[in-house]
DNA sequence: ATCTACTTGATATTCTGTATCAAGAACTAT
DNA sequence: ATAGTTCTTGATACAGAATATCAAGTAGAT
């Protein structure tokens, strides 16, 4: 079972309609490799004959990020795109290069937040951590 | 020396201008005890009647951003606002009551990624971390 | 004092994201 | 199948953030 079809059964279960924008934004999200913005997808979808309105693409990626289904990535610049994600607690690595994005538990954080909560009683709730770099492919395709 | 006194030294350093505007906002700056965008600052300026243009406050927090003297800290929600920093690498801690940013060093994390970029054959250039939660003051003036 | 290059700021403009609300569908129950 | 209820959609308008432009102004060097 891929990703589309647990996000619809996903859906269903939560009393969510199947709808065919909502089908369209599936299967074009996935022909990301790289993170991409609400924009982009829209641009992209009626570059492809597909007849969507631009709040429908906004609700429905605010959906799917809200049920984790798409996990959102801020570059060092500033911007900030969508990868396809999957529910539970995750980060993600970024190739600056090509934007493949590949996602990574990071238990010792834990550790690591924890001890220093504890030294100034802070109390966490949440963290947000992002690496990025140069993939293994692009490595070997170029120099430096 | 404190931090006005650093920036200016090294904005000299780098051939940059020191202007009215300039000396206005990074005094203004450091009158925030949690992170702020261009707009607010902007705002208040012109609150306490400094004359300064959009543009100028834009360009002056991306100077100094870029050259580190501003950290940018992005909230679960989405909006990311600036937070004095230092050059250097470092991570923060932001409470998501009061705003008040702590700085931290995460040596740790290094050895975590370090594992991570082996495995994978990822070159890791940088990463970013960010935590949030209570700090201990907020965590005393009010329950849960 | 003078000069040059860096800065500024008013304006216009682009772009992102949201509010609105009538028309249109998906799912349910019959 | 059909009807009905409620969720969704999308065209439009709108609000807000951020940038481009370029003449006028000024900091710092000589």
């Amino acid at each position: 079972m891929g990703w589309t079809e647990r996000v619809v059964e996903h859906l269903a279960d939560e009393g969510h309609r199947l709808t065919g924008p909502r089908r369209a934004i599936l299967e074009h999200i996935l022909r990301y490799s790289a993170p991409f913005t609400a924009e982009e997808l829209l641009a992209d979808l009626q570059k492809a004959g597909v007849q969507v309105g631009r709040a429908t693409v906004y609700r429905t990626l605010e959906l799917l990020h809200t049920n984790q289904w798409l996990g959102l990535v801020h570059r060092p610049e500033g911007e900030h795109g969508y990868v396809v994600a999957e529910p539970g607690h995750q980060h993600h690595l970024v190739c600056r290069r090509c934007g493949s994005v590949i996602a990574f538990q990071g238990c010792e954080l834990e550790t690591l937040l924890g001890g220093l909560a504890e030294r100034l009683n802070f109390r966490i709730e949440g963290h947000w951590l992002e690496a990025f770099g140069v993939c293994r492919t692009c490595q070997m395709t170029s120099a430096a």
